[in-house]
DNA sequence: TTTATTTAAAGAATTAATTCTTTAAATAAA
DNA sequence: TTTATTTAAAGAATTAATTCTTTAAATAAA
């Protein structure tokens, strides 16, 4: 059984703690720059306000190991997260979609911290192909096909409207894509094989407001 | 006790629930176009793509019955959501940080879907105050304290950099805002009574490019 | 060198969320 | 009118995630 295989099917790391996980590389980075040597799971969880023991046992998937009384060193600590999470890693993505969202995100620069490059966007309006949105080529949504060929990008990001979000996934998947960052509110319906990762604001705006609602506002 | 008081202590809406909730909407709203009155959890079930009971369970929670052999009136269900999440309402909010995300979601059409109205944006650039983004004024972030002690707004959206998270924030609930909607990737740390939503992006990616590890890609 | 203290690791207990099962109501078809 | 079927509702069982507890290792201080 090859490593993914034991990690896929034995111990998948839960969604939490990879939702925790850059929360911990951000403070780690900021707190290298003081100079910190060694930080313990009691003091980041103080910091970040979670508990101390969700903290160890979060950063244990990475596989480093802290030592009593002393802790994690902070640069072992960050390389491993980072090659966890992949940040280091440069990973590769067509946008598809260059409304709003999508020239947002193309000129959204937090994206190189997470490894993210977009390579090409593409759009089916012609008033938008053929420019150059945060130093990204938006092309005729026909080229897809073509580019997908020569490069291997496995990531697909979805910023199309929502009646053409289907379509477009499906596309996308003909094309070799592994994985869909889902900006849309469609629920794609794609191969088992596909990881699908809904982002829609509408499911955190949800929770926002409703949390206003129960607290009486 | 109180309406609120009753829910915020005995039965807050699981955020799973919450998550899903605009989701089941969306889908109502599409099938209304089609023309159809009456819809049961087992279709929603199969055409969403989960489970049967997750959806009367999930949708129990907006007060609405459904029918055996019936299902729910799609009307009936799609208000009582709308009314559930406050999508129908208008949530007036300030945006800090008319930056390429802040500006973004300035542009953002479908933040009137969410029932969002974004008042003001302010930054402390003057090359973005005075600008008109998506129809919203960027004004000087002095202005702040001027304007919120004339209207009655609950709703932070916070788009600055990092490193000012949050300094703006503590500005922010010092206005009486009541919920601030983090886009940054800073642990904000405020009264316990402020509501705070984080979305950051690096979340959702980590989540995507740890799978497409997974996977072994 | 010895002792007290801090800490990560491991696992148990608890809590939360999801999935499964049973029941009763509603209705279409016979 | 009767029977079979579909379905929501309620609650039980299961699974997942978090929090608590114990243990042993490491190290600073005496």
């Amino acid at each position: 059984m090859s490593d993914f295989e034991i990690n896929k099917k034995n111990n998948p790391v839960p969604e939490p703690t990879l939702r925790r996980l850059p929360g911990y590389l951000f403070f780690l980075q900021k707190i290298k720059e003081e100079g910190i040597l060694n930080i313990s799971a009691p003091v980041i969880g103080k910091s970040l306000n979670c508990d101390s023991t969700q903290v160890v046992k979060d950063l244990a998937f990475t596989g480093i190991k802290g030592r009593p009384r002393v802790g994690y060193n902070i640069y072992e600590l960050i390389h491993a997260l980072e090659e966890f999470l992949r940040f280091n890693r440069t990973n590769e993505a067509f946008l598809m979609g260059a409304g709003n969202l999508g020239s947002a995100l193309m000129s959204f620069q937090e994206h190189q911290s997470l490894g993210l490059k977009i390579i090409a966007a593409f759009d089916v309006d012609t008033n938008k192909t053929g420019r150059l949105i945060g130093g990204i080529n938006v092309l005729d949504y026909s080229k897809l096909f073509q580019l997908a060929g020569r490069l291997n990008v496995n990531i697909g990001i979805l910023t199309t409207p929502n009646h053409a979000a289907q379509n477009v996934a499906e596309d996308l998947v003909k094309c070799g894509i592994k994985a869909i960052w889902n900006f849309t509110s469609a629920n794609l319906v794609l191969p088992g094989s596909i990881i699908v990762q809904n982002t829609s604001m509408s499911s955190y705006a949800a929770v926002l407001l409703r949390r206003l609602t129960d607290s009486g506002y």
